[in-house]
DNA sequence: CGCCGTCTTGAAGATTCTCAACACCAGTGG
DNA sequence: CCACTGGTGTTGAGAATCTTCAAGACGGCG
């Protein structure tokens, strides 16, 4: 499945109405677009005066490892998200980031960024939108880690990266393509791919969802949130009635 | 304990060295003050249009609910940190608020903000490189709640939040005073009250640290930063070695 | 075909939770 | 002064959830 417009755009979009010159903003955003393969690591913790990103196309998982080697995927970016951002300002990043997919990305430095905030102060407040909703995602991950169970926080998972891959054009709402090993929904659920591997199959079972052939389909929507105490409070347009 | 300067001052200070007209403008952050009662809720999950605030004393609780009760702790905040600024851009807030101690805090909006921003860009990085802290915070605790087991991250808990604290004045490398109910340690970590408790009593058998009458005595901080695999990475100051 | 990465399943074990009972302590009112 | 009370902390036992280890199945690709 293929974006239509360009995926920061249409994000950005929901938030405020792009006119001309906002687009033409975005567009600097744009400017040096490179290629990443699989697997390739994009910064890692610790790094200093990395740049920033908006990927383009493919999937980024961010994560932290212990150093026994466990590892916790923070969240995965998709077309049209930003990467890279809180490192400006802490100076060190405080994560890893790598390619779970062949990537198209854009970069582009701190100086960049504030040059078209100053110019373009609706541009900037979108953005900040956009970091705020990245924030209030990881805050929801970790409702999710810390007070439900594997079932609920797999179903709730599949329903919120649908949510937002709708968000960009590459989800209808009862499918998408989803690249990830089972591994990666172990790492990012705080769970290990075998439990995850059972928690599919009993989606499975009660017909709820499934995941095959890096697709996940969804039968039965209206349960699924139910089982997952789904909200989307963290995900909903500005304007949105409650 | 009380802090000697304003702890907000104190916690930018470490960032940039705060100028007379920075200390300003920081005070127009604190032109209104208000008190609130222990118990009481500061704003809640959906709110529109909320104040922000910065703790000048006193604990406050980030938390969201599920629907049958179940209660995650997203972060506790101490004097010198902000609250409800994520709200202030995605215009609902996405966690409700709750005064664990009776507090002092000071009171603003967003257009406040905006107007100390444009006339101090200083000061507005300053609070940035605060707000990217806060939320380098919470991908500590996604890590803490994914990948640690209870008694690591208890042990993560007591030692991100002494670091916090000695910040502000209100703790030393090895003592606090920590006004939370061992409920609110489980809350904020993902476990039950009594799974808590059983953590502590391993704590203390092994010497490592105890929590008695609202006050954490740590009494081999290295073992303890061992057992927890704690770096600080997130709560570094900028210009600090690696 | 054979290989490698991934998925699947079973069984046993570790971790954490639930339920229930009791201890402790500060405050309150008799 | 003491009994009572409500909130919090402590402990044990059994159950639920999740992990670990081990083995085999599947499927794409050389």
């Amino acid at each position: 499945m293929e974006s239509s417009t360009a995926p920061l755009a249409r994000k950005l979009g929901q938030y405020l109405d792009l006119v001309p010159a906002d687009l033409a903003a975005l567009a600097r955003l744009e400017a040096e677009i490179i290629e990443v393969d699989r697997h390739d690591e994009l910064f890692s913790e610790g790094d200093r005066d990395t740049s920033c990103y908006v990927v383009l196309d493919g999937w980024v998982a961010c994560y932290k490892l212990l150093e026994d080697g466990r590892r916790q995927i923070i969240n995965f970016m998709i077309a049209g998200d930003f990467l890279g951002l809180r490192s400006l300002l802490l100076q060190v990043s405080d994560h890893s980031a790598t390619a779970l997919t062949r990537l198209r990305l854009s970069v582009f430095s701190g100086e960049q960024l504030r040059e078209i905030f100053a110019d373009h102060p609706r541009v900037a407040t979108a953005v900040f939108w956009a970091i705020s909703r990245d924030e209030a995602i990881v805050v929801e991950h970790l409702v999710n880690l810390g007070r439900r169970k594997a079932l609920e926080r797999l179903a709730h998972f599949i329903i919120e990266l649908g949510a937002r891959l709708k968000l960009v054009g590459l989800a209808t709402d009862d499918e998408y393509h989803c690249p990830l090993r089972q591994e990666e929904f172990a790492d990012v659920l705080g769970l290990t791919a075998i439990h995850i591997n059972r928690s599919f199959r009993l989606l499975r079972e009660q017909q709820l969802a499934v995941f095959h052939r890096h697709r996940i389909v969804i039968h039965d929507r209206r349960r699924l949130i139910e089982l997952a105490q789904y909200n989307d409070f963290h995900l909903a347009p500005p304007g949105s009635p409650m």
